[in-house]
DNA sequence: TCTGGGGTCCTAGGACCC
DNA sequence: TCTGGGGTCCTAGGACCC
């Protein structure tokens, strides 16, 4: 099955929707993320083109940002207001063929006529410009891995190809963490290998990389550095595994008691979630991340599978009794997974 | 620079069983 | 008697993404 695939992505997203509603901030640096108080713990989620020039950009300690760019404006993040913008861009998308939606700013199109992508991806920036007064880049690929590379290649509103022929050209001389899948940590792990560039990547023998990264990560890394992925868009609903709620905390919490009491409290804020959600839990899990920034989790399993306060509460706190060191607490979070 | 919140998937090691 | 190997399940941690 080969078709062709387009990658939308929202330009500066969660900015650009602040600046529509504050246009008064339009040209100017604007920061969001956290509680919109760089002197609080928090980080970027995104930066204004204007702020990202001072050297700011996304998951940035808020405090650092505000230090290379103090006259930004800093805002607070505002979930509803941006999903409220996401739903219209996909309603938007889905009138250009299937959507696979990939987070609130972009999502996969298969498109329905191959004759013409190039305009294809001009008629949905000039769609999304109609009914959101937004703009986004548009990648086009034969697979979602090349289509979702190309877009940064079309950034600000603009439009790439990249296929097969142009893969190495386009990628080849670069770092492996500039495919989408490996991050630091992995590049760092490929290097020791002697594996730098996409192009040595895509001629590694997939036994010696399965050797080092493990039997299924090791020869889907030589498939993408040879820009080969899965072409298949589905919108078929997601059905989720887990919710979860965390809290970093302003001062670290050393009095167990108060971690103790913020527990519980997270734990009343998964269930309400779990019951929105209308299926059953199996399991909890508890995250602690001490001073300065060592984090740990444990889990119980429970009983029977339920949605009730009361035992995933005693869930909650029977995995926190797993925990036995009491350095100062700064981050708490609870998980709930439901049956599969 | 002093590092959010919400997710997913994979791996490694131990327990357990035959 | 003091010892093998394989399969499966569970858990904690790691890595990545938006």
């Amino acid at each position: 099955m080969s078709r062709w695939v387009l990658h939308v992505d929202l330009d500066q997203f969660i900015a650009a929707v602040e600046v529509l509603r504050h246009p008064e901030l339009r040209g100017l640096p604007v920061v969001v993320g956290g509680d919109g108080d760089p002197t609080k713990r928090g980080v970027v989620s995104t930066a204004s083109y204007e702020a990202r020039r001072y050297g700011v950009g996304s998951g940035m300690p808020l405090r650092t940002a505000a230090r290379r760019c103090p006259d930004a404006v800093f805002l607070p993040v505002d979930r509803a207001a941006y999903e409220a913008v996401s739903d219209e861009v996909m309603r938007t998308l889905k009138e250009f063929g299937v959507v696979e939606v990939l987070g609130w700013d972009e999502a996969f199109v298969a498109a329905d006529d191959t004759s013409d992508l190039g305009d294809t991806a001009r008629r949905i920036q000039q769609r999304v410009r109609e009914s959101t007064e937004l703009d986004c880049s548009v990648g086009i690929g034969q697979n979602k891995l090349q289509a979702k590379l190309a877009t940064g290649y079309g950034k600000p509103a603009g439009v790439f190809r990249l296929t097969g022929d142009t893969w190495f050209e386009v990628l080849g001389d670069q770092p492996t963490d500039a495919l989408w899948g490996i991050g630091a940590k992995t590049a760092r792990r490929l290097a020791d290998i002697g594996i730098h560039t996409v192009r040595e990547l895509a001629a590694a023998d997939p036994d010696v990389v399965a050797a080092r990264m493990g039997p299924t990560i090791g020869p889907w890394l030589v498939r993408i550095g040879q820009g080969r992925a899965s072409s298949r868009v589905t919108d078929s609903p997601y059905v989720v595994r887990s919710r979860s709620r965390e809290t970093t905390f302003q001062q670290n919490i050393s009095d167990w008691d108060e971690v103790r009491r913020e527990v519980v409290t997270l734990a009343h804020r998964v269930v309400d979630d779990v019951v929105a959600e209308g299926r059953p839990v199996i399991r909890v899990v508890v995250k602690v991340r001490f001073a300065p920034f060592f984090t740990q989790t444990h889990g119980h399993a429970l009983d029977s599978a339920t949605s009730d306060a009361a035992p995933i509460e005693r869930a909650a706190l029977a995995a926190l009794d797993m925990f036995t060191d009491r350095r100062p607490v700064r981050l708490l979070g609870v998980r709930a997974e439901f049956a599969t």
